[in-house]
DNA sequence: ATGATAATATCAATATTCGGGAATACGTGG
DNA sequence: CCACGTATTCCCGAATATTGATATTATCAT
């Protein structure tokens, strides 16, 4: 195992049910010689990965903060999302308007702004969504290139058919296939209970698929109101989205060339 | 040098000026080789706190954003500060109200939000603040145990007597004292330029330090209005926040010696 | 001061990393 | 659909950093 890996160990101990970790028991969790442990944990703490509360406790540290918002301040879907998302919100009535990325093989929020927050507040950033289920997932799934399609079914599909996208290579492409014929996909409650969501998805200048912008709603609404107006707002905003990123990264090339 | 080190500078060099690398340049700046530098790479991608971008490009990766998720989640300065800051927002008129915590050797803001934001973004959730400048760190400084400011101040010297601190163990020790006499601090300028900010401290139920609150706005607003209506509010408000959070942490106690 | 707990230092055996270079995957443009 | 340049992984002996048992030193509350 590498020390990297047994390092990573350490931050994996590290979880919203068990937020705070003495030494000992992280001795016993890991596995690990206790001088080792302390070593770990001495050389994460000077890293500000961890950070020491009182009485042997510790915490994840503060550089993990420091370097979120050196994301946030780095992309462009957060910094023009904020802007987009602030124009739209007076539009959509009540509910959730979220941003997710594809970050590495991960789809997650990197940004969201409520309505009225009659819905859960696990929406916020940094939500890790599941990559199979969900509008806000899945219209970014159907306009990834073959290629990396192909790949995430080897290695993912187990999930994929529990998730109902099919068991077979061909049937995976063909739902997806489905899914990338129309500007907008809906789902009911396939991520959470009594939710309904409405999902667009954001390109570069280039057609690149690169996030998705959500609605999503109590289910009541769906069905009650009709979503043809909030479907040509998401979609109209995720256009503009990444209309404004393209720009940016258009001037930011023609920056780099000089 | 330990491998935990090494992997950091892989992370130190992603920046907000230089947030997107190749291994080549990784390769020059680092000066390890090819070989050891994709292996770094190749495993911090697995751990998600890199992920690959178009055209052998990496940025930091979606790990990091569900960490910090996780300690928002976890940290009561933060969900309480969330529903206090929000109450008090609309008494405070133009200006931004933040909190600063302590964690580990590092003032950082960990909420934030602000009225009309005629002052810069920068004050965002994560932001770093200088230890010894500005009322929101110098506050919180000023109420740490002696013990650890000895130390800081062995550490720090020269950044001591450069913020006008003092240059003796005995000077710093008075103005940390004077700072501490009084139920709020206020500095202008000390951080960015055109900033008047007034802070007071948090504490928990036992009267250690564990934050301050923070009203940061325009210079003009502090040359024409009386702050004294202002202060009360940000004082009244961090007692509030050091209240709910002894009473979580009581709570959270008696739950775990059941 | 004192004792209990938290944290660091030491050191020889050993498991891991290192880097050069070959082999392979990738994806763009014809 | 294939070919090509580039990005990435694999392989292996030599060099090195990591490991854990134990001893020692801080730290803090009483």
């Amino acid at each position: 195992m590498s020390s990297l890996e047994k390092m990573l160990k350490v931050i994996d101990a590290f979880s919203e049910e068990a937020p705070v970790w003495t030494v000992d028991r992280l001795v016993e969790g890991l596995a690990t010689s206790r001088s080792t442990t302390y070593r770990y944990v001495k050389e994460l703490c000077e890293a500000g990965f961890l950070a020491a509360v009182g009485g042997g406790g510790y915490i994840l540290g503060p550089r993990i903060i420091e370097l979120d918002r050196q994301i946030r301040h780095c992309d462009p879907l957060a910094t023009l999302g904020r802007e987009l998302v602030t124009a739209i919100l007076p539009h959509v009535g009540e509910g959730i308007v979220f941003i997710c990325g594809l970050l590495g093989d991960d789809v997650i929020s990197v940004y969201r702004r409520e309505n009225r927050n009659s819905l859960d507040i696990s929406y916020s950033r940094g939500r890790p969504m599941p990559l199979f289920r969900g509008s806000a997932s899945r219209i970014i799934l159907a306009h990834l290139p073959e290629r990396r399609l192909m790949k995430l079914f080897l290695h993912h599909r187990r999930d994929i058919a529990e998730a109902g996208l099919g068991g077979e290579w061909d049937e995976f492409r063909a739902n997806l296939k489905e899914i990338r014929e129309h500007p907008y996909l809906s789902s009911r409650a396939q991520v959470d209970q009594g939710v309904f969501a409405l999902s667009a998805p954001v390109f570069d200048g280039y057609g690149n698929i690169l996030a998705s912008l959500t609605l999503a709603m109590p289910e009541a609404r769906a069905d009650t109101e009709s979503m043809e107006v909030l479907a040509a707002i998401i979609v109209g905003a995720a256009r503009c989205l990444g209309g404004s990123i393209a720009e940016l990264a258009e001037n930011a090339g023609a920056r780099a060339a000089r």
